[in-house]
DNA sequence: TGCGACATGTAACATGTTACATGATTCT
DNA sequence: AGAATCATGTAACATGTTACATGTCGCA
């Protein structure tokens, strides 16, 4: 359901465009929300099609380019879905996992493994970065489009990466403590 | 793989333990790092049994019962897997693929959405808080299996309510602004 | 005795990833 | 001419959810 509407919202503020293109643009902005390849964008879009939510225009060129537009039905999906309360799939979260087996490694371990985390995150905070000046480079001002997002994705990487830092931290006093014994 | 590791981890943390009682440690304070349901945990274990991860016992009851033991080809697994850096399977977030929809409404509506969104937000961070407290009531002060999990849930938490808030205040900016027009 | 929790398993389905397959256009 | 990129699609696989199917045990 979310890819759907992922792909109608994508639609529906950047226009009209082909699957190829939608699939490159999950790697811009939006991937701090959501994200997929081409395999399972096309087939989805051949749904939309069928259930009335894009129409699909041949653009006539030799690659055979489908050119897919959203419907006011499309328009409507995505507006039910934003004041829907979907939330909340599963959280499957890698490095909280990470953080949960950890304490099974002796303390001085278990650190060296929290500060590769904490490196990890402070890498992706970085592209994060640099992902928001290349956004604002290219956006009007004022267009708040992908602004919510990203605004996310920076606080949610500096969250990660503190978390990572102070656990760590953490360790390093228990394996310390553990020295003087 | 991952789900692979969370029910090493959990049998290494607490011992032995049938797959009905996994399928419930899932609910407790693992539940903010990794989920699943028994319908993925059985077949699971089964594999985990064939390549040697861990052991099965019948409990000899009338209820077939049958408790899993952690090996330890299946130690050396996490503690490999905890050493990698398995990280950032692609983000799939419901919040911020609204944080992104919702400035294709005006801006009244939006910030509605968006204070809907806060509201979410706080009763799970409500949820961790009364998580933490149980945790923290049920296990020894200096056992840390847990604590770290749960600290990160309640920092994302936290950091999605405040999200949520300010992104809710700017656009309510906005539609006042808009008004003043 | 009947209900709810305990307990295991499979089947059908939905979602997501990777690999395979094919061909056009553009740039060097 | 060859490589990179554009462009679409399918198949095989992995992961995760929901529903179906079956039976036990403890308690009110």
């Amino acid at each position: 359901m979310s890819l759907r509407i992922a792909l109608l919202g994508t639609l529906a503020h950047h226009g009209p465009a082909t699957g190829y293109e939608l699939a490159k643009r999950f790697d811009t902005s939006i991937n701090l929300a959501w994200q997929a390849k081409h395999g399972q964008i096309y087939p989805e879009l051949a749904r939309m099609v069928k259930s009335g939510a894009v129409t699909v225009e041949n653009a006539g060129d030799g690659r055979g380019r489908k050119v897919y537009t959203v419907t006011d039905a499309g328009r409507r999906e995505i507006t039910e879905w934003v004041n829907g309360d979907d939330l909340y799939r599963g959280v499957r979260n890698e490095s909280a996992l990470r953080g949960f087996l950890v304490t099974l490694l002796p303390p001085r371990e278990a650190a060296a493994v929290m500060r590769a985390e904490e490196a990890r995150h402070a890498a992706k905070l970085a592209e994060v970065e640099h992902l928001k000046e290349e956004v604002e480079a290219r956006t009007a001002p004022d267009d708040p489009f992908g602004r919510y997002a990203l605004e996310l994705g920076l606080r949610n990487a500096t969250m990660m990466r503190d978390w990572a830092a102070e656990t760590a931290k953490d360790l390093e006093n228990k394996a310390e403590k553990e020295d003087r014994r």
